[in-house]
DNA sequence: GCTCTTTTTGAGAACGTTAACAAAACGCAT
DNA sequence: ATGCGTTTTGTTAACGTTCTCAAAAAGAGC
């Protein structure tokens, strides 16, 4: 491993500005006394350079750290995070990545940086200068995020990319979206469903497409068409309504629906409900993420689920080995998700099992 | 502010087991090439001056810093944190506590410590001697717990104890609890109850005693008993069954419960339910933390709403105030509660209103 | 015992920043 | 101009660790 060194330090924008390292530290820290004159023109030299003060040298020269500690009580976190069952994403993430850190002797800092947001790069890229962390783990939507790979990239900091399959730089480790598609589709195939319907979720996250080639191989590996059984939504209940309805006011109406997430599913119970069709008699739903919400549910629903704790831990396990630099990365790590069945499944009501 | 330095360091250590430097650092690193006697007597050393490396310095010489950042959409995490509405302890401390650390260029580290564990202080210590954080805020039942506090304040580094409103060194923020457990009776008084029952929490937490002082003191105010109407349990489920079965199965069982947070609750809903008693007809029950649990019982129950986030994010100023030493914090601050009405309190039932 | 290699130990510089102090520049009354 | 206080800038030394390289000690072979 190369000694890892500061890209530009306050040396570099000391000699940029034309000043002493005190002066620019001066400025750094808003400290009065420094002609305005200088300061712009060291605030410039740090504005051109993309200067960010290292922390670590922060805190070493007896400043601050900048880092807060909050002590919770691992048994009842452990218990409550665990108590919500499925997967809650942020949550899920922490109780997987934090403990596998713990074990190391590594802390996890989470970081929640705006997907739409024109400096997300940068802002990412200023985080990294300040914590100089000795790996990344991305989620979705950052870990399908090109531009974002290739600076982490050039950083030399190994990064995760969680939820993520395509090649590239970083390391993949992904759930299985297509593979679990595949399963939920079997199931209702199974039960003797042949048209099935599909609620894809916002293609800003490539998981989304993967989900959708899951649930068309495996209808096309069974011989069933495909056609005007496919709408898309973005993940929200609005959006969910929208594509359920569209899916069950067609004449040759499918028996059973595929949601991409919890909330679509929810929204596809209720569009059925309004529409005076029975779950499970009349309409099976599987739904994607098995979060807390799908156990109320009436009936409670059938849902894949997603295993981010463990997603989240591998992560770290891979980052810490990297750092270690023993050997290569695995090209892909997949994480395989189950089917956990409740009752929002049964066979397709007798007379419309096939045209 | 005092420039802070580490209380041991390698040098320490070194001149203790009478090497050098580096070879305390090949021990801590456990690098090859050092003789096992040395080893030993540089261990033995660390062990008894309880020396922690200082991450930033090993940051700050090229080697780890023992971090690993996890990216996360921010909006969405807001989203989701916020969908759980009420209290739930971590999630509501990170979302109040980071989003205010990251207003001002802070970073939060969850860090989870067991509490039923002989070594929590040293454990502690340990994480505040590497990660060496500006601020320190303790969450029940540690915010409790009066060696930490003193080992704290020993340290000189800004801490809130959060829930806690006994005097001692740090900054305490509190919720309400004592004046929300009162509001809680007051509404139920103004219902027209005046035998209330309370079930408490475990008494390991100090909140749990504040609350059954509102209760005590509302009762008081108002003129009633509060003789057998006082049972404990200790947050789980179980022990709210139990003590609401204790509480509903004498003669004169009171025609309201209160409990001290939503799994008792919960239980106590049950127990009405085992014993044909209707809720809110029969009984009406009141809940403490207002979880997303409580808006899928049957009825939903009427809560009182712990503003965690808003007390994390309180602390996070506390702290940084502090730190900068502009002035002294507050001897106390509390955040107010608020009632949530649902469906689970009405007038109690005709002719048992009195004896 | 003597050389040669290998293992084990140590000394000094480096990392990026700020604290403490010193020097220079400035303003203003004499 | 001269002196004096104030503001602004610069210099040097820390902070705690590891890296690089050199020195010392220990083994190996004769």
């Amino acid at each position: 491993m190369a000694r890892r060194r500061q890209a530009v330090t306050i040396k570099h924008v000391a000699a940029d500005a034309q000043v002493s390292l005190q002066t620019v530290s001066r400025v750094i820290n808003n400290e009065p006394n420094v002609r305005p004159e200088m300061k712009k023109r060291v605030q410039d030299s740090i504005d051109k350079l993309g200067y960010v003060p290292s922390i670590a040298a922060q805190r070493m020269s007896g400043s601050r750290s900048y880092l807060i500690l909050a002590i919770n009580d691992r048994e009842r976190t452990i218990a409550d995070w665990q108590a919500r069952q499925g997967t809650d994403w942020v949550d899920q993430m922490l109780l997987g990545g934090m403990l596998k850190c713990a074990e190391h002797g590594y802390r996890m800092i989470l970081e929640l940086v705006d997907t739409h947001n024109d400096h997300v790069e940068r802002e990412l890229m200023s985080t990294i200068a300040a914590l100089q962390p000795d790996g990344i783990i991305l989620t979705p939507p950052h870990s399908d995020n090109p531009q974002i790979a290739s600076l982490l990239a050039a950083q030399n900091i190994p990064f995760v990319r969680i939820g993520s399959q395509e090649d590239g730089s970083g390391i993949p480790v992904s759930m299985d979206d297509e593979g679990s598609a595949r399963t939920a589709t079997c199931h209702l195939i199974a039960h003797g469903h042949s048209r099935i319907g599909f609620i894809a979720g916002s293609a800003e996250y490539n998981l989304s497409g993967w989900r959708v080639a899951g649930w068309q191989k495996a209808m096309a590996e069974a011989g069933l068409a495909v056609d005007a059984l496919l709408q898309s939504g973005d993940f929200s209940y609005a959006s969910g309504e929208k594509a359920a309805r569209k899916l069950l006011t067609v004449p040759q109406r499918p028996t059973a629906i595929i949601a991409s997430n919890d909330q679509m599913a929810l929204a596809t119970l209720e569009v059925a409900r309004s529409l005076g069709l029975a779950v499970p008699e009349d309409l099976s739903v599987i739904s994607f993420d098995n979060t807390p919400l799908v156990h109320f549910t009436q009936p409670p629903l059938t849902a894949i689920d997603q295993p981010i704790a463990e997603t989240a831990s591998k992560a770290v396990e891979l980052i810490i080995a990297a750092q270690k630099g023993d050997e290569p990365p695995p090209t892909l790590t997949v994480i395989s998700a189950t089917l956990v069945e409740r009752g929002s499944v049964a066979a397709p009501p007798i007379g419309k099992k096939d045209d």
